[in-house]
DNA sequence: TCGAGAATTGGGAGCGCTCCCAAAAATGAT
DNA sequence: ATCATTTTTGGGAGCGCTCCCAATTCTCGA
């Protein structure tokens, strides 16, 4: 029971350690006589191969990393982090993996984390969400130290670096366009952050939206939060005088900020200003009045992800992969689309 | 940059592969010249130990594992998870360990990872969030494997179990007893399940308050929840007829549920009915009437259960160490302190 | 200045596996 | 039955580190 070597089974199977190690690993070329009888010994004994030993000999761990950077005080607030470990998780277990969870909320850690991610023999490969400015030295020193590593959002600067993503930039667009559809042309936004991808792309897809429909686009329509409630609140305080018809919402922690300061400010939704939010929280379809939003498929985009990193560390990092994935526009109460039907 | 060795450091740097294993892993007996011009090598040559080789030779991972079981379904809904996490991860950092984690959400997904987690040279130990019957197996299994593992929440046998655990009961009768002082007589509950330990504990912590001051237990006024808000709502629905003056709810979303219930049968909070929930989730400040509630250590409480599995890998399994944390309360509006002030 | 003791350094022997190549056994066409 | 192939098996040589012990160098008191 303890301590069993491969050297071990093949004294009792009566067999030569290589073909334990043939037996262990699934070769071929073994007859099936003896793989049976081999595996017979595995199982009485309880032998789980030394995975050091293993690692050492191949050079491949069999783990990889993800690493979640700056983003840990969000990892509560926001089920996405929660939701991409869980598609990262289920494909490490469907693919033999084991995975290495990096948790990173100041310098600090970074530093102490990051001689640890570089050493060989721990991890394959690693992905690393991002999408911050503030990541792109990490992603920097990813590049330098050539293992292969995939990005959870696309990054400031994405050449040479394989990244996946959600079509920010389409999904935007469309709920807008949603919106203009449903006759409302007094449209406004409350983006995300300006120095993060998320925040540009969804402005953008708001602008081309307007600009495809030929709408003035009215720079005090449009107003940067940080995606927390209470920038969502503050964001529509602002935003009310103007008097938006509707008010496209680059996340539903901040649509529901936005929805609480129209109401309080004694304004019906979808009546007096629809909304239209992004992620389908759970709490998006329990608000007071049910929230229009767009869904992200994050938990495949965990499970993408990690087939991306995969095909990297099997085929090689070049070229780059990039890919884009689809949302989903659902439509509930805020929207007002079910008052016109 | 590629692939170097502790060999061509020493090359490099004139000295033995051992000079420069002592000066990587700060043992004291060299030479304080040797050891800075060794670091420069390093530092230059950006050379990174190879973490395989290193447990191969030590027999130490230096990683250890969380293993999540068939919780996955919670690990969104619930921050409960991510904050364990997160404490789980901070601790990693601090004590130079590298975490991995491991999600199960089916049997099919133990089967899988099992044997990973039993491997030799791949965890010097491992945390199992538990606390549901079903987990007992599990439990079992690492029992035999005599691996270091430590268990955060109270399992259903502890006996030659490590353990780490909230101090529910008391917990639980203290929030009663602060019904109790606020003046309530009928007091009801909605529980969580009863093949979970945190259900039964704080059950029974509901139970001690009021036979700790010879009020009559009324079993009608105990329903069973399931820790989600629909299992509160209807739970609540069951209650309303038996007019309960307050209810102390066993978790934070069936309390929102209960307290919908409530609402939606016109009933005012804390005026009609009074409520105390348990976790202080995000929600709890946010909801209509503000919710009191426990607020439990969770972060710390990862931090703590790997202090305790590392005590373990340090200083042996035996005796098995117990640590139970406290609780704390938060007095908000739905217990109605407020008013009576 | 010398030598005992302490501090520092070097090298061998693994840790437990994989991978390669050569040896042995099995197969099948003639 | 024979020989050329193919399939199966065994063992050596590492993978890159740590740990131990022996060799070397340094310290400092007499």
């Amino acid at each position: 029971m303890t301590d069993l070597t491969l050297e071990d089974i093949a004294k009792q199977a009566g067999v030569s350690r290589s073909t334990v190690s043939r037996v262990v690993n699934n070769h071929p070329n073994v007859s099936d006589k003896v793989r049976k009888h081999v595996l017979e010994v595995i199982q009485t004994t309880g032998f789980h191969p030394n995975a050091a030993a293993r690692t050492l000999a191949s050079q491949r761990s069999w783990t990889i990393g993800l690493l979640l950077p700056h983003s840990v005080s969000f990892f509560f607030t926001d089920p996405y982090y929660p939701h991409l470990t869980k598609g990262v998780a289920q494909a490490c277990n469907q693919y033999g993996y084991t995975l290495a969870l990096f948790l990173v909320s100041n310098k600090d850690d970074e530093e102490q984390i990051f001689p640890r991610i570089l050493r060989r023999g721990l991890l394959d490969g690693i992905i690393i969400q991002s999408g911050h400015y503030g990541d792109q030295t990490i992603i920097g020193r990813m590049v330098d130290a050539k293992k292969p590593f995939v990005v959870a959002g696309r990054p400031f600067r994405s050449d040479n670096v394989s990244f996946i993503d959600v079509d920010n930039l389409k999904a935007a667009c469309g709920a807008v366009e949603h919106l203009i559809r449903l006759g409302y042309r007094r449209i406004a936004t409350i983006t995300g952050p300006n120095a993060s991808t998320v925040g540009i792309d969804r402005k953008e897809g708001y602008l081309n939206a307007l600009r495809a429909h030929h709408l003035e686009v009215d720079p005090a329509l449009i107003v940067e939060g940080d995606f927390t409630e209470a920038s969502g609140y503050a964001a529509m305080q602002a935003l009310l005088p103007l008097r938006p018809a509707a008010v496209f919402t680059a996340s539903d922690i901040m649509a529901i900020g936005a929805m609480r300061a129209a109401q309080d400010a004694g304004y019906h939704i979808p009546a007096d200003i629809a909304f239209i939010g992004f992620d389908d929280l759970p709490l998006a379809s329990l608000s007071s009045v049910p929230l229009t939003t767009v869904r992200q498929p994050v938990v495949q985009f965990g499970v993408k992800a990690v087939e991306v990193l995969l095909d990297l560390i099997e085929n090689g990092i070049e070229p780059p992969r990039h890919v884009v994935m689809d949302t989903e526009l659902i439509v509930r109460e805020t929207c007002g689309a079910k008052l016109r039907v």
